[in-house]
DNA sequence: GCCTCGAGTTAACCTTCGTTCACCTGCCCC
DNA sequence: GGGGCAGGTGAACGAAGGTTAACTCGAGGC
């Protein structure tokens, strides 16, 4: 794992920021806990806002890239379990970039938030195209757009529930989530 | 409608926060949006942190005991209706305090803090007692508390999705989570 | 050997923001 | 009609915290 300074206190950062918030965490507690000491930050990003853009920009393109793999999975219904669960490989494996995915969006400078929505607009449409293909006649589009978010939050759930062992927890969610966009119609 | 001009304060103040984040929202900011200015909140709350936590405060223990009158319907599959219906109304009314709710509460006191959670566990218990009720033999104690949590994010993720009309919202988002708690175990 | 450069350090700066202070009003009550 | 209190005001304070500045140090390249 030759994981660089760099991403390294990338990594250290989400966790922080995912455990007590963007704005409670400061420079300082960011260096201290890879080691080095608060401005020294400003060696490897340009300032605090700087690292959680690029934490966001990445989550939400990574999640798009995997989701139009799996979306391209020609049988509906098939390609939905597939969404379904890279989204709980991925929610289960990352719960402080799920975390910060929806309780820190706010505070990225306009702009790049501006870009980030769009990727993740991109990332539901995905979705919702393949829950109305996988039960036609059942979902119009606004509904399967709010279907499509019940089911994110059901799935993104899991950072609260991490007690639980993951070989349990992963097929339980995928089952959950794929009975509740079927309920949905 | 006659609402004090605290519980004004307090509506406002729960609006701000859930749309741009606690540490977001000055008190200059929550005095202008009901018509003052700045430091004549203190006439009505101690501080900022005050009004955070009266805020939390109120909404568990609502839900709590909105809950308590739910769930004790003696036929578990009805109350489990009864205690869903329940929360997606609450969603559906309150989406500011449902986003405070799990976004905030890092920034309350240690001590109240822990009072608050006392009372979120003890809601989520009346859940987890419900459901294994309503599907016995099908889950242990740690996937029920899994599948509760999934299905408040599920019924939580409202806050996203207000645009679709809440007559069509409310019984899909009931249906999606009693299938998914349904198909949890 | 010297120069550069990446990666740190500490001290200082400056803005933001929660909070306090001193003061002002209108209204109610007796 | 004068005292008191609820509810405001604007100015000032003080701590927190993101950022910048000036300096150091070790490792390669020529």
């Amino acid at each position: 794992m030759t994981v660089s300074r760099r991403d390294q206190i990338l990594q250290v950062a989400a966790r922080l920021f995912a455990e007590r918030g963007y704005h409670s965490v400061g420079m300082d507690d960011i260096g201290a806990a890879v080691g080095i000491s608060g401005p020294a930050l400003y060696k490897h990003f340009r300032g605090k806002e700087a690292m959680l853009t690029e934490l966001l920009v990445d989550i939400s393109e990574q999640l798009l890239a995997r989701g139009e793999l799996r979306a391209s999975i020609e049988d509906p219904k098939q390609a939905l379990a597939a969404l379904i669960e890279g989204q709980v490989e991925f929610a289960l494996r990352h719960p402080d970039l799920i975390t910060l995915h929806d309780h820190a969006l706010n505070q990225v400078p306009t702009a790049e938030r501006h870009r980030i929505r769009r990727v993740q607009r991109a990332y539901v449409e995905l979705w919702v195209e393949v829950a109305m293909k996988a039960h036609p006649n059942r979902l119009d589009d606004r509904e399967a757009r709010a279907a499509v978010h019940a089911a994110f939050g059901l799935i993104n759930s899991t950072p609260h529930t991490l007690r639980t062992p993951q070989r349990i927890l992963a097929p339980m969610l995928s089952r959950m989530a794929l009975a509740a966009l079927a309920a949905a119609g």
